[in-house]
RNA sequence: GCCCGGAUGGCGGAACUGGCAGACGCAGCGGACUCAAAAUCCGCCGCCCGCGAGGGUGUGAGGGUUCGAGUCCCUCUCCGGGCACCA
């Protein structure tokens, strides 16, 4: 017996085999001919360059270069701006499309602490390995730009930018970054006033130098860090678990302040919000990064404050976005480390102090240093919800409540402080409310202690420390308002604290929730009657006349912390001498990074100081350099810079990426980047990736463009003009009954079925793609069972290109199957001839044929890939059902239109049916629909009666309104609805529907 | 808690400005071809009633606007994401 019969495969079947000999013939051709290089306008790379043609810059988000390969999730994003390119390329456009790698950062120098490898070594293996990846999808990549961020010729100029920020200051009259050259010129003319109103040449150099520093939009501050002793090294937040110890190692970390680098985003919070409105982006990223810079608009109010009897003032300064709720303050509350609290602090509790309000301490001074004790212990997220806080012992004056007073304790120059015996603390406060009071008072404390101050005629109320209030927003204190503001409500029902309604709520409001709506003032003077709004702007308006306050802006968003205690970074470029930080000159770029060849840990005693990597370099640290004012001695900065860096501006880069004289031509920087419409924020003109980068990478490159667009080196304002975000692919995974995971490409079964893992039932979830869920998929799996081509067109058909979806390897050879359909109806599987016929394609062959163009094309403008293959699948169906081979016209005009989704197989059929010396489908223009072909005499029209369906009548497309009317009561369904009964309206939407009422 | 998204067959999804719900694909079912199977081709495929023609019902739930609602408005439920004591 002879043996089993293969199954029989025709000899010219498109199959995994097929694609692959087809995918490497073509991507060696593509590489050696250079099909995807673009020209520039001039320059190095202008061959070619037409001048006719519109530019278009697509990008995708810079990768990492990850050590662990890719799976089926990652090229996502790339496959879609390809698909896009390629047909825009058809189109006739001149388009800029290339990658390169976000190179610097943890996972590197982590593989050289282990294997002591230096990191370049790993880092450039890894990008190797990624580039070769993503050819094999046949990405038309321009790999001339692909620039790497650790490439010195690149980090120079990122080094450049540094030092751009660093020697610019931002003039809020101007709202716009100008030279630091031009500050000192004010300086010294007069025309702005040094710090503290001396003269410009009466500072000496320490003065001058420290008040130009701290306008620069890059500067250094202390800012806390964590610190590792034991590791040797200052740790980056992630890699510091919930309980303060270092992830590896779980040795102790500490909080230690360092001079770090800082740069002035916050100067560019208003230009940040405004121009989001004029950029094509996802409505959720701006939203986020709306949310991100939290501006809020309030006043800033001052309350003078004292703990002493003699009336010693003190100004409580106060951020509030309710300014209106002024008259209803019943206590403050300063931030535990609020800088006051030192001053205000009493030495000695009043009498009937509440017990709660002592925290149970001897003296206000103990109460203090025990509670701040406490809060220090706590990470932010074991602030519970419960409001705590220590009465301080100092009282505040609410301003308004005793015009007279105020003047006097507000102005020094007036008499009005001593012309009054002082009273004695003890008289004023902390008496018991009387029980039952009214006047919109809400009296659910039992006890509400006492806090008028009618000996001096003003509202005075107690000041305490709370960790509610975060010293890191606004001015670190609040006024609290518990009928207007809940978690102040909630804070004075802890204490036994009063509450005064300011704003009348309506008649089924709670009473014992604070109201935050709008509505007419009540118990607040001058204001009463008056909205939340009129309130705001008269009270403001007030403020500002009697000098207690003013209108004021508030964000949440805080200045960048720009430096890294790493050494696989870019060196800033920046030394000290005794006065400060001194830039290096542009000709002394690049600064390299020294090598380090001890990555060992060092274990350093528990009050060591923190050091940066770099610091070990000794030779490197300390320096001589001639500055222009001799050889002298300076210290290096030993901080690098962080990852977003490089990702800021590498846009620029791929522009004109060997330049050495500038970061960009500009010629190259305003063909590629200023908006073909006047007004227009110029920018990328596609940007594609995932939301995860929605603020920070998308807020630090608008930052920096602008600073760049300030300084004149771009041309536009913006450096995205439209985004998209890509959904994520997720996965099945499975758990076995211990709830481990097993690996998901070995599991049987089916939904209906339930599950099955080696005879064991196991349940299914979904989620990321990874190792630790064992269920990846590798594109390299998908090229040995299918091929490059049908990975990259079931990816673009699972769905709309924003959407999550889950991966379903089942459902790969559905795209499979459809390649192969159009491969028979051109080519001959059991002789590989081509089996097109030369008749010319029937009527309804062309009109369905153009109606796809039309589609399809639209579709794909709209980047709704999923819907242009659906049409594509069709039209190449029908051909597939007449069963003929396809018409040869109509075989290239399809074979044109798959070329962006399936370039390999394209171009494979194309020159098949084209013969040799044909030019690339790469190049060919894509398919226009014959306007003609779309309009058709008759169409088919559903008709309703009474809203439903009841049958379709096919009329003339032209029909007026009678005629089509006539038509559906001649159908017999219809007829047989409308029952001889009067018709009470009918309505014929021309080519959509008829509808008749009875 | 607040702010964004989203919910359509067994599954992924389609449906343009309110106008034939379920395109296209997966899975499933039937048929042709075959000794048989695979592959391929043809057909069916939301649910309920009906031999059929056809009828009823149906886009997370409830209400509304409209000749007509997956699409617009109101209320609610669930899922995903972001922020989270932000004054």
């Amino acid at each position: 017996m002879p043996a089993a019969p293969e199954a029989e495969v025709p000899p010219h079947r498109y199959d995994a085999a097929l694609a692959e000999e087809i995918e490497s013939r073509w991507q060696a051709h593509w590489e050696a001919s250079g099909a995807y290089e673009t020209p520039n306008p001039a320059g190095e790379f202008s061959s070619g360059h037409d001048s006719a043609a519109r530019k278009l810059f697509v990008m995708d988000m810079f990768p990492y270069p990850s050590g662990s390969g890719l799976h089926v999730g990652h090229p996502l994003g790339y496959i879609a701006t390809d698909v896009y390119v390629r047909f825009k390329r058809m189109c006739g456009f001149n388009v800029l499309y290339t990658m390169g790698f976000d190179a610097f950062g943890l996972p590197a120098e982590e593989h050289a602490r282990q294997t002591g490898q230096h990191p370049r070594i790993n880092t450039e293996a890894n990008i190797d390995n990624m580039r070769r990846q993503l050819d094999r999808l046949g990405l038309g990549h321009d790999q001339r730009r692909g620039v790497a961020t650790t490439d010195v010729g690149y980090y120079r100029w990122t080094q450049w930018i540094f030092l751009q920020i660093f020697n610019s200051w931002f003039d809020p009259e101007a709202r716009r970054a100008r030279p630091i050259t031009e500050l000192i010129d004010e300086f010294s003319s007069g025309r702005k006033p040094a710090p503290d109103g001396r003269p410009w040449d009466d500072l000496d150099e320490a003065e001058q130098r420290a008040a130009v520093d701290d306008h620069r939009l890059a500067y250094v501050a202390d800012a806390p860090v964590n610190w590792c002793p034991a590791l040797g090294t200052v740790l980056a937040n992630e890699e510091v678990t919930a309980q303060g110890r270092s992830e590896r190692g779980n040795h102790e970390v500490f909080k230690r302040p360092l001079k770090q680098w800082m740069m002035r985003i916050t100067a560019y919070a208003d230009r940040l919000l405004e121009d989001l409105d004029r950029l094509d982006w996802p409505e959720s990223v701006k939203t986020m990064q709306r949310n991100w810079i939290g501006r809020s608009d309030g006043a800033l109010i001052s309350f003078p404050a004292t703990n002493s009897r003699h009336l010693e003032m003190h100004p409580i300064e106060v951020f509030t976005t309710r300014p209106d709720t002024l008259f209803g303050t019943t206590y403050m509350v300063l931030a535990p480390e609020h800088p006051l609290v030192d001053q205000l602090v009493a030495d000695a509790w009043p009498a009937d102090v509440p017990e709660s309000w002592t925290g149970g301490a001897a003296t206000p001074r103990e109460a203090v240093a025990e509670y701040r004790a406490r809060a220090a212990d706590l990470s932010d997220a074991d602030r519970s919800d419960s409001k705590s806080g220590i009465f301080l012992g100092a009282l505040a004056l609410v301003p308004f409540t005793d015009p007279d007073l105020v003047e006097g304790v507000l102005s020094p120059t007036e008499s009005g402080r001593d012309s009054e015996a002082p009273p004695e603390l003890a008289d004023f406060i902390l008496r018991r409310e009387d029980a039952g009071d009214s006047n919109g008072r809400d009296s659910k404390s039992s006890e509400p202690w006492a806090i008028v101050g009618s000996v001096l005629g003003g509202t005075l109320v107690p000041v305490f420390i709370g960790d509610y209030v975060l010293m890191g927003y606004g001015t670190g204190a609040v006024m609290g308002v518990p009928g207007e503001d809940q978690r102040d409500r909630e804070f004075a029902e802890a204490y036994g604290l009063p509450v005064i309604r300011t704003v009348q709520p309506p008649p089924d409001h709670p009473t014992d929730l604070a109201y935050t709506g709008d509505g007419p003032s009540i118990n607040s003077r001058f204001l009463d009657g008056l909205d939340v709004e009129a309130s705001k702007a008269l009270i403001i308006e007030r403020l500002t006349e009697s000098g207690f306050g003013r209108p004021t802006v508030n964000y949440r968003m805080r200045d960048w912390l720009f430096s890294r205690q790493r050494y696989w970074g870019e060196p800033i470029p920046i030394v000290f001498d005794d006065f400060g930080p001194v830039a290096l000159p542009e000709d002394m770029l690049p600064l390299e990074l020294p090598e380090l060849t001890d990555w060992a840990p060092r274990a350093l005693a528990r009050d060591s100081e923190p050091e940066p990597p770099l610091g070990r370099v000794s030779e490197w640290v300390g320096v001589e350099l001639d500055l222009g004012d001799g050889t002298r001695r300076y210290r290096r900065e030993l901080n690098t810079m962080p990852q977003w860096a490089g990702s800021c501006w590498y846009y620029l880069r791929y522009l004109d990426p060997t330049n050495d004289d500038a970061l960009v031509d500009p010629d190259a920087e305003r063909y590629w980047m200023a908006d073909p419409e006047p007004g227009g924020v110029g920018g990328v003109d596609l940007y594609v990736g995932g939301v995860e980068h929605a603020v920070l990478h998308l807020l630090y490159a608008r930052f920096w463009h602008k600073v760049l667009y300030d300084l004149g080196h771009v041309s536009g304002p913006e450096p995205f003009k439209r985004l998209v975000n890509q959904g994520y692919i997720q996965a099945y995974a499975f758990k076995d009954s211990r709830g481990v995971y097993v690996p998901a490409d070995e599991v049987e079964g089916s939904q209906q079925e339930g599950f099955e893992h080696r005879g064991g039932p196991v349940t299914r979830e979904l989620g990321k793609m990874g190792k630790s869920l064992k269920n990846s998929v590798t594109p390299d799996d998908m090229y040995a069972s299918y091929g490059a081509d049908t990975l990259r067109l079931y990816e673009m058909f699972m769905g709309p290109i924003d959407q999550d979806r889950p991966w379903e390897t089942r459902s790969v050879v559905g795209s499979q199957r459809v390649l192969q359909r159009v491969w028979r109806n051109v080519v001959d599987e059991e002789t590989g001839e081509l089996r097109v016929s030369d008749e010319p394609p029937d009527d309804d062959l062309r009109r369905l044929l153009h109606r796809t163009i039309a589609g399809v094309r639209s579709d794909m403008e709209g980047m709704r890939f999923n819907t242009a293959i659906a049409k594509l699948t069709e039209l190449n169906n029908e051909l597939t059902r007449r069963g003929t081979g396809a018409p040869r016209d109509l075989a290239e005009v399809l074979v044109r239109m798959l070329a962006p989704l399936v370039p390999h197989f394209a171009e494979e059929l194309w020159h098949r049916l084209h013969g040799e010396g044909t030019g690339s489908v790469t190049r060919v223009e894509f398919p226009t629909a014959d306007p003609a072909l779309l309009v058709t005499d008759t169409v088919e029209v559903p008709v309703q009666v009474n809203g439903k369906l009841r049958g379709r009548v096919t009329i003339a497309a032209d029909t007026d309104s009678e005629t089509a009317v006539a038509a559906a009561l001649a159908e017999p369904n219809v007829a047989a609805h409308v029952g001889g009964r009067e018709l009470r309206k009918q309505l014929y939407v021309p080519g959509r529907m008829i509808t008749l009422v009875v």
